[in-house]
DNA sequence: AGGAGCTAACCAACCAGTCAGTTAGAAGGT
DNA sequence: ACCTTCTAACTGACTGGTTGGTTAGCTCCT
């Protein structure tokens, strides 16, 4: 167990991760985060400088991951709502995440990796656009936004609806992301 | 200044809604909110118990106030999304406060009238759908869980793709959401 | 020997919550 | 009018526990 830096620097990440997904930037404890490693609060600062370098090192790394894992399809809009879909799905942990990220992180940087990202995306949409893959009610920062933000419908949801929807099983809940993208862009 | 109760409860919650708004429960200060009241900290434990005593306070009322003006109009889907999206747009710190409460208030009770209120424009799309002016592509949970996500579309994007949406102004906003569940509930 | 990886113990700052006491005004007796 | 009593509203100073961050020293491998 002792000796292997990298190592222990993936368990600090994951259970990072995981802290900071349950109780945000203020409410994650740093010697928590440091016990479920099964690692020691000093490795923190070792390797990540300090809390805030923590949290922007787990927001890069699944940055990272959600961009490789879901590339965009600008001419299948509603299946690329699906990917994000199931990426959320897959890991509740990155949704909270990215949830804290934009109430808590708005003091960060803007992770560069998205940035990019959301330029390219959007770069596609607005050529399918042009082709008349997609009709033109909406602009194409519009449909963008209009698409990430339906695929994270049901990680959105307050406690008093979650009562009420707990019961919808996942692929049910796919296709109503789906169904719904696709209602949107239909002519 | 001195003596009147009902005053400087006010000037608590409204100082205490602007807190969280900001910071969040964890990251909150209760001394922050006493000095902003031109209060003290005392004061808040007399009047609230404890600090989430104080946020319970705060979502309470908040509540009430978009319950009230934001009745459900279940033939006219859009427009309540509309009347959402102008409460949202209306008021900031509500839009935050909502979104804090949805990943931190987890274990506090659901806002009781929240949960009725729920139930009622539960049954008031069930209704409309049965008299057809809702198509069944979705289930009426489904249809009520979607205008609501989708009157927030713009104050739940990240920061990244913040910066490409801006510019767009106040009423096309509004529209874009309106547009969007019309596109949602057409036949 | 020496350095990389690791740890227990420690510290200063901070923060929710408490408490003993003060102020201001109302009520009531004379 | 004046004094006394009572009480709701308020306050500044304090506390006990917590938290982010540090440090001195240990272990193990080459």
């Amino acid at each position: 167990m002792a000796g292997d830096a990298e190592a222990t620097r993936r368990r600090l990440l994951d259970a990072a991760a995981k802290e900071f997904a349950e109780y945000g930037i203020a409410g994650a404890r740093v010697d928590r985060i440091a016990a479920a490693a099964q690692s020691n609060k000093a490795q923190i600062y070792h390797y990540f400088t300090n809390k805030d370098g923590l949290f922007d090192a787990v927001m890069r790394e699944l940055a990272g991951h959600t961009v490789r894992e879901a590339p965009i399809d600008a001419a299948d809009l509603p299946e690329y709502a699906g990917r994000l879909y199931d990426r959320f799905a897959a890991d509740p942990v990155m949704a909270r995440l990215a949830n804290w990220y934009r109430l808590e992180g708005s003091g960060y940087a803007a992770v560069d990796l998205v940035v990019a990202s959301t330029r390219d995306k959007l770069a596609a949409v607005t050529k399918a656009q042009e082709e008349g893959l997609i009709p033109d009610r909406f602009t194409p920062v519009e449909v963008l936004a209009l698409v990430v933000h339906l695929s994270s419908l049901w990680f959105a949801v307050t406690p008093e609806m979650g009562l009420l929807t707990e019961d919808i099983p996942h692929e049910r809940r796919r296709e109503v992301v789906v169904a719904a993208v696709r209602a949107l862009l239909r002519d």
